[in-house]
DNA sequence: GACCCGTGGTCACCATCTACGACGTCGCCA
DNA sequence: TGGCGACGTCGTAGATGGTGACCACGGGTC
C-alpha cells in the first residue's frame, strides 16, 4: 500500500505537506503542490479512507438501512437519497434488514462501529436501536416509519390520509362491504392507514366489522393468508383495501385462486404503487407514495442535521395520491 | 467515545488483556475475563471497528456493486449474498452503480478506501474497475457479468442456452418471424443471449433477420423504445424475445398502446423472470435465473478466495430454466 | 536448579491529520 | 539601513483506538 510517507518521500517534503495538498485545507506552496500531485499521480497514491476515518473521528459513507429489499418502494427512495448523498459528497450504501430487529441491530452496530457520517433508517420498529445512534451523535433520519421513542428527524408519507383516500374511494364507487388488510400490529404505518380506513368508514357511515380487518405482514405471503381468512370468515367483503403493495399482490393471487373476479366480485385498492401495475390485469388502482422525494428529503434532513447537530427536530409529511386504474371501478355500473 | 483504555482502567486491567477478552484470541484468566465484561457492559463499551481496521489493515464488511437496484433480479440475488456473509462474520452492504461506469468506480474507490474485505460485483463493462481492486489485493467475484480482461471468480448463468430455450420454444409453438430485444452492445450478457438466440433461428431453419434485432438498454425504457422500432421498421415479427425482465415489461407496454394483443397476434417470451409475472395478463412466459443460487454461490467463491488467495480462478455457470406460461401459447391454435 | 507454560503488561505500529512552533521573507518605521 | 513585527509556509510531534509481538514474572515440574 503506498502511504503518505512514500508521497512525501518522493516529493521531498513532509507528510504534513503531502497531506495539506491532498485535503486543501491550508495554503501550499503551488511549485510544492505541483510536485506532490507529480509524485502522488506517479505512485498511484490512494489516501487510506480508514487511517482517515480514524483520526477524523467520522467517515463521509451514509447506511440506508431498509426494512425489505424485495419491496420496489425502496429502490427509489434509495436513489432519491443517493442522489443527494453523491452531491454533498457522501457514498451511500444499503443495508437490508429484511424487518428482522436482530438483523437492524447488527447493521446499526457496525453503522456506528464504522463511525458512518449519517444513518437513514425505515425501523422494524425497536426504538432501542435509532436510540443507541442518536446516544452516540451519529445523525439519523427515520424514513417511512416514525419512531416515536426515539428523538430522531423523520419523514413520512400522510399515511391516514391516504388510507381514507382508498376507502372513501372505494365507498364512492358503491362498495358497502370494505375489508382492510394493514400491516404488523407494531409498525405505526399500519396503525395509521388502518385509522385511515376506520376514519372513512365512518364518514361513509358503513358498518364497522372485525371480520373484515386483518393484520399481515407487509409479504406477499401475508396478503394471500389474510384475504383467504376473510374469505372463509364469511364476513363477505364486496371490496379490500390492502395497506402496501407487496400485500395487495397477495390478495390479488388469492382472490384469483378462487375465481373471485375483480373488480366485478371485489373491488381493489391497494396502498403504494406496484410496478408494472398497469399491466397487471385488471390495472390496480393504488395510493401512490412520493418515493423518491421520501428518499430526497430524507437526505436532505441528514444533510441538515449533520451541518448543524443541535437544531431542532423535524418531521416532514408528504402526500400521497390516489392512482384510480381500473381494480376498483363503480360498483353501480354493474349491480344497481 | 468509550474506548479500550476507559474499560482498562475500569477493570484495573491493561487495555491489552481488554482487547483479548474482546477478540477471545489468547487466554485470560476466567475472573480477570469476567470483570472485563463487567466493565465492558457498565460503560456499554463497544470496539471502535475503524480502528480495529487500520490496524488489522482489513474489514468485515463486503460491497455488493450492483448495476441497477430496481431490477428486482438483484434482490434475491443480494438475500443470497447475505445469507453466506452473515454466516460467515461479515456484514454486507450494497452499492448502487445505475449502469454508470463513473459511479461504478465511485463505489470501486470507495471499496479499496475502506479496505472492504470483498467485493462482489455486476460490473458496468468497465475491466479497470475490477483490476483496480484485484491489484489491491481485494477479493473480488464478478456476478452474472463476465470480465474477461480482469483476472477474477466468476459466477454466470448459461445465458446463450437459456436464450437458446426461449426461441427454440417460440419457434415449436409455431412462432416464425421471432424478433430479439437484447442488451447494450458492450454488455457480454447481452451478447451471449442474442447468440442464442440466432443458434435457435439456425436450429430451426428460421431467416435471421437484421430488422428484427435490436439493441436496448436492459430498462422499461429500452424495451418500449425498442419495441416499437422493430414494429415501425415493418419486420412484421409475430414473436418477441426480451433479454431481460425490465424490457420486456417495456416491450409488453408499447404491444398494450399498439393494441397488438399477446399471443394472439404476438408471442412473447423474457429473460429473467419478474416478480408477478403471474398476474400480468397474459401471464409471461420467461427464462427463470436461480438468483438467489447466484448470490449464494458467489458469496461461497468470495469466502475461498479470502481464505486463500491465491487458488485458481474459477468461473461457475448455473443452469437457467424454461418457465412456460400464456403470453407464448402455441401459435398453430389460433393461425392453422 | 533449569525449564516450561500460563498470564498479563509494555510498546511499537497501523496511516492520517493538525496544533504548534520555527524559519524566512517582506514591509514598515525609525 | 537596520530592526522588528507580521504573515505565509512547512516540519515536528503527538493524537486517534486497537492489536499483537515480545518480554517479564511466577509457579509448577522434572
Amino acid at each position: 500500500m503506498v502511504t503518505i510517507y512514500d508521497v512525501a518521500k518522493l516529493a521531498g517534503v513532509s507528510a504534513a505537506t503531502v497531506s495539506r495538498v491532498v485535503n486543501g485545507r491550508s495554503s501550499v506552496d503551488a511549485g510544492l503542490a505541483a510536485r506532490v500531485q507529480q509524485a502522488m499521480a506517479e505512485l498511484d497514491y490512494r489516501p487510506n479512507a480508514v487511517a482517515r476515518n480514524l483520526r477524523r473521528q467520522k467517515t463521509s459513507i451514509w447506511a440506508v438501512i431498509i426494512s425489505d429489499i424485495g419491496n420496489p418502494f425502496f429502490t427509489s427512495l434509495v436513489r432519491g437519497v443517493e442522489d443527494v448523498g453523491q452531491a454533498a459528497g457522501y457514498s451511500v450504501v444499503l443495508c437490508n434488514s429484511d424487518e428482522d430487529p436482530a438483523k437492524e441491530a447488527r447493521y446499526v452496530a457496525a453503522a456506528l462501529a464504522e463511525q458512518m457520517a449519517g444513518v437513514i433508517i425505515s425501523s422494524t420498529g425497536k426504538a432501542a436501536n435509532l436510540s443507541r445512534l442518536v446516544d452516540a451523535g451519529t445523525p439519523v433520519v427515520a424514513i417511512d416509519r416514525e419512531v416515536r421513542a426515539a428523538a430522531v428527524d423523520t419523514v413520512l408519507v400522510d399515511n391516514a390520509h391516504g388510507a381514507d383516500l382508498a376507502t372513501s374511494h372505494l365507498a364512492e364507487q358503491g362498495y358497502r362491504r370494505i375489508a382492510c388488510i394493514t400491516g404488523p400490529r407494531r409498525l405505526p404505518t399500519a396503525q395509521r392507514r388502518l385509522q385511515g380506513y376506520r376514519a372513512a368508514l365512518t364518514a361513509y357511515r358503513l358498518e364497522p366489522d372485525d371480520n373484515l380487518v386483518r393484520y399481515g405482514d407487509y409479504r406477499e405471503e401475508g396478503g394471500y393468508q389474510a384475504m383467504a381468512s376473510i374469505l372463509d370468515s364469511g364476513a363477505a367483503p364486496d371490496a379490500v383495501f390492502a395497506a402496501n403493495n407487496l400485500m395487495t399482490v397477495g390478495a390479488l393471487e388469492c382472490l384469483v385462486d378462487r375465481g373471485i373476479t375483480v373488480p366485478a366480485q371485489m373491488g381493489v385498492v391497494g396502498f403504494d404503487d406496484i410496478p408494472w401495475a398497469h399491466l397487471v390485469r385488471p390495472s390496480l388502482s393504488t395510493v401512490v407514495q412520493p418515493t423518491y422525494e421520501l428518499g430526497r428529503t430524507a437526505a436532505l434532513l441528514l444533510v441538515e442535521r449533520i451541518a448543524e447537530p443541535t437544531r431542532p427536530l423535524s418531521t416532514v409529511t408528504l402526500r400521497t395520491e390516489l392512482k384510480i386504474r381500473d381494480s376498483s371501478a363503480p360498483r353501480e355500473q354493474r349491480f344497481r
